[in-house]
DNA sequence: ATGAAAGCGCTAACAA
DNA sequence: TTGTTAGCGCTTTCAT
């Protein structure tokens, strides 16, 4: 069975002649020509290639290796001729520095650690995006690790960092992390540290959030102003930290408009698929049915929806909606959904700017608190009360 | 302004008595009480803090250096006193070994690198975590790249990884990439790389990708036995293998059924949602409508659904859809997306796999190449023709 | 302007 | 079983 070389596949491979001794095929998909390579394991052998290093530049030129780093360096006393030659050799012999070795003896290794809970939603990546891209601006390379929300790993994960010496680290802790020594020993070796999303009290360190509060101030009020009057929400987990902060927001909109703060329209929801149709169903099987409802965010407010258009309550005339968020999926579904954008790539690139400027200052810096601002996203489903969805 | 220790807002803070000469305060929204913490200058100062070094041991143990390495590998030849005595000290003065000298000395850092195109997409992100998690298993570090489908950036990436001396290298190209000097480089210093989803033919290495083709064939092999016969394809551009294969396998399940291939039922399409939108419009506008379309992903597959929604034809009575990919949107849109599921995570787990194999295996490694199978996902948008969207 | 030498923290061959 | 020594590739005094 003879594979494509482009695309791996068998079945559009067909014979075509012979070149140079050799049986040629041709791949249909692809429409290439192809035969196959030849790889001895001498060949490969071959590869297995010194990498030249300042010692063989020096012997070049018949100079010391001192006067190459400097040459290479663009060093103050250097002549310029050297210094060109140096340059030029380097070139030719495809030299490439050996970081590993400037590292130690720079005691830097212009790497910063990044340790996520996960990496299966959006958010994570996104963040490690930012923070990467800010990272390779200014030249540090990023080592990521997954704690998978344990502990033990999250623990291993500072020990490799502490291990590669990396120069930051960027965290968000697991949410079973009770004990902190880990990460106090960054602090023990001048390592600065920057906690985002998921963030560490005990810790006297910069911290990135958003600003979920706000957030979710500004999500209600749009429900009022669109003249619903018996508002729910449904929470999160009463343990974290943005469900707090989205339940004060939504009291306090509440609260400015004298509209009464009532208890049992507050649902506490795991953010699972399950948990968000049970709590939809309890909402919508009220006596008193709310007639909107804000959301922690927007997969608990799509399953709320999809609840709602199965016991034909019309969105957004008979019930608004409002996510957090702001997920692909809330453009998608009919009518679209109203939600909180978080500025999320730029978690990533807030966290990593602070712990560059922590990095350059050493002793100097001082520790801040960053929170990043949300924007309300309006759509369909908070459209008004009484108002039909248009389109 | 006071912001909370732990949310960092400034809004549910009051002042809550003093203590120890400080003035305390109270956040409403995290209900903790916190003073502010006084660090200064002299304090931080403290931490700058030496890390202990094999010599440290070896000093205050009153022995050699060589043998605290030696004990602390586990070595043969180890008095199984000093052994523990040294394992205890290590313990004691928080040893954590320097991984950058070893990787100096052993010519071997322990890390692979990768080299996206992007990172907004679930699409890489999801790749990247499963390669992390097969190279953290066996204790490799990942230092992840994005080329933003610049070829230069590319090259820029390229020597950074081999400046880190990176062991082997996970790679999908940029699309404009038409020289491969900087990936041949790799190969030169005998560094294994290993092609994903956007494979390099040039280079005689190994290769992961998904089984495009089948995928396809699979998907429109559904929809004539749902009974469709004039099936349309909306197809990616022409230049990318995915489009070709999605097209190739298309066109066989046609052939297969004895089907006629008619050349107006394929749309090409640029991916943006403009030119799906435009396409979707071109093909339900014809005079012999199509009564079903595979599109070659689902963000063309719901731009066409939301335009057939428009137009008021019915899905998937009239007109039946299968996308690629299974993207969460297509789960919560009305009626829920058939789709071909790839196994995303695979993609960076193999290839992970087959990267550390050649790393280990060195000289006497053969290239492989991996075509990883798909999954047809049946929803309610293929349900047949003239059927009824139930639900 | 250049070279010699020490050393970053570690491993490994060779001695003892 | 342990110590001695020589590097890995680089930077950085200190001489010259």
């Amino acid at each position: 069975m003879i594979k494509c070389i482009r695309c791996c596949h068998v079945h559009a491979i067909t014979k075509s002649g012979i070149v140079r001794g050799k049986q040629r095929y041709y791949c249909k998909d692809c429409n290439i020509y192809f035969t196959l390579p030849d790889v001895s394991a001498a060949d490969m052998r071959q590869h297995k290639k010194h990498m030249t290093t300042i010692v063989d530049i020096a012997k070049a030129l018949n100079i010391s290796k001192s006067t190459v780093s400097r040459a290479l360096h663009e060093h103050s006393d250097i002549n310029p001729q050297t210094r060109t030659a140096v340059q030029e050799m380097a070139r030719r012999l495809d030299y490439q520095p050996n970081l590993l070795a400037k590292s130690l003896v720079k005691s830097k290794s212009n790497t910063i650690g990044i340790i996520v809970p996960e990496f299966l939603t959006y958010f994570f990546p996104t963040i490690i995006m930012g923070a990467q891209q800010v990272a390779a601006q200014a030249g540090y390379n990023v080592i990521i690790c997954q704690s998978q929300e344990s502990y033990q790993t999250e623990v291993a994960n500072a020990n490799v960092l502490l291990a590669n010496r990396v120069d930051g680290v960027l965290i968000s802790m697991t949410k079973e992390t009770r004990k902190f020594d880990h990460f106090k020993a960054f602090e023990k070796h001048g390592i600065p540290v920057v906690f985002f999303n998921r963030v560490c009290d005990e810790m006297h360190t910069s911290k990135v959030l958003v600003n979920d509060y706000e957030g979710a101030l500004k999500a209600t009020e749009h429900l009022i102003k669109n003249g619903y009057r018996n508002i729910a929400h449904i929470a999160g987990p009463p343990a974290l930290l943005i469900t707090r902060n989205r339940l004060s927001g939504y009291r306090d909109a509440l609260e400015k408009y004298k509209l009464p703060f009532q208890k049992e329209l507050i649902v506490h929801c795991d953010l699972s698929k399950k948990d968000a149709i049970r709590s939809a169903k309890q909402l919508l099987s009220m006596k008193n049915r709310p007639d909107a409802v804000f959301c922690v965010n927007d997969p608990v407010a799509i399953q709320l929806m999809l609840v709602a258009k199965k016991l034909k309550i019309t969105i957004p005339s008979e019930l608004g909606i409002v996510g957090f968020s702001n997920e692909p999926s809330g453009e998608v579904i009919d009518p679209a959904l109203t939600t909180v954008e978080q500025p999320v790539a730029d978690i990533g690139r807030s966290a990593a700017d602070i712990l560059l400027k922590a990095i350059r200052q050493a002793e100097d810096y001082v520790p801040e608190m960053k929170s990043l601002q949300t924007t309300l996203i309006v759509r369909a489903s908070s459209g008004g009360i009484g108002r039909r969805n248009k389109r």
